[in-house]
DNA sequence: TGATAAAGTAAGTAATTACTAACATTCAGA
DNA sequence: TCTGAATGTTAGTAATTACTTACTTTATCA
């Protein structure tokens, strides 16, 4: 083993305290920012949430708003929905419809934290609320529209504007859980949910077909 | 005229004063409330925008708080879905569901200041913007359900779970809204509102109609 | 003009917050 | 054990904020 090799390893080894106490600080952030907004989360709140002394915070962060942005930055990227269309094309249309519908809300679930902090930093940060939005529904939205576009130009479905009723169809799953979830943070049984996804894609399916 | 009513009159003139600021201040506070969040608009920059004295505030309302939930309390009633049942029942079911969905896409631009602090402060004051949730859409959302299951019974629409048909309907609109308006800030044309509406209600029409 | 309600100016209080400085301690590896 | 990175404790700074006090001015009406 060379020198050069030796001492990389050595700064791996000791950067790794550094790395575990810099991820508390984000998981901590983003808990403490989503519960309690942007002003309301302190940054003595969150260095005790993360169990370091608020002066790591800012030995690891330069700012309040910059942790803020490295949150956003960290929790953003999703896997996405095009990762998903080989096996969604090898379904018929309700049941890929269905998949669909379950995909976009468990990563709304999983995002939770991340959602809640668009709807409330939005006066505050309309550029990052943007940029969420983006990585989230941007490229659903579009794979979705792209998707309903194939099946028009092969017959199954009836003639409307793609981009139109695919964002009527996330609507519904998004709305659905923006009250359900944030307004009236109710935690729905796993039957609800069911049903409104069924529902929702029975009204859409029947509404689209051709 | 008797000395008891010639009191009165002379208390309302004085007081109508008082009213006019209180009114501005009410005014001003929704503004900044809804653009900078609970925490971010200071009851300087409210007093400062209502034209008065910070002290002035602290006159009408015992604490920020108090005219926060004052604001609440002033803007939140709206004219009801209900009052328009007459007219929508003469209308054939795709008309009645483009006017409900005109009607819902105003209110909610009407009171967009309030709708974006229903966002931004669900984590300070959950139960207020219950409050306001319940007011704007609860009671759409019931209407809706009963004019469905109407229309069910005498045949016209197929058999599904008419609040699930409500929340998807109204979710559509009030996630096209959301982002729009919110998330995105965009003003969107006339005629891109308009197209929303006509394809979300196609859509919904072709897949609620027996 | 006098009386009173409503509002203004100026100054201040107490608490909080993001952030910093100085010194000390802990941890990990050789 | 020594070294250096990472972190902790204590104390503090400067600014901001909601709210208050004391005195003054303005507006309205009879």
């Amino acid at each position: 083993m060379s020198r050069a090799g030796r001492d990389l390893l050595l700064k791996a080894a000791r950067g790794e305290r550094a790395g575990a106490t810099r991820k508390r600080l984000l998981d901590a952030g983003l808990k403490l920012i989503s519960s309690k907004g942007y002003l309301g989360a302190t940054t003595k709140d969150i260095a005790k949430k993360a169990g370091v002394a608020e002066l790591t915070l800012f030995r690891h962060f330069s700012s309040k708003e910059q942790l803020f942005q490295e949150i956003i930055n960290s929790y953003t990227f999703l896997p996405a929905l095009k990762g998903l269309m080989p096996e969604i094309k090898e379904l018929d249309y309700r049941d890929a419809l269905l998949l669909i519908a379950e995909k976009f809300l468990g990563r709304l679930s999983e995002r939770r934290d991340l959602i809640r902090i668009m709807h409330s930093e939005m006066h505050l940060y309309p550029a990052r609320v943007k940029d969420i939005y983006h990585n989230f529904v941007g490229e659903v939205y579009k794979t979705l529209a792209s998707y309903f576009k194939d099946l028009q130009d092969s017959g199954i479905l009836r003639d409307f504007d793609p981009e139109y009723g695919a964002r009527a169809f996330l609507g519904m799953f998004f709305s659905y859980f923006t009250v359900r979830e944030l307004v009236l943070k109710e935690r729905s049984k796993p039957s609800d949910e069911q049903k409104a996804i069924t529902e929702f894609v029975d009204i859409f399916v029947k509404g689209s077909a051709a």
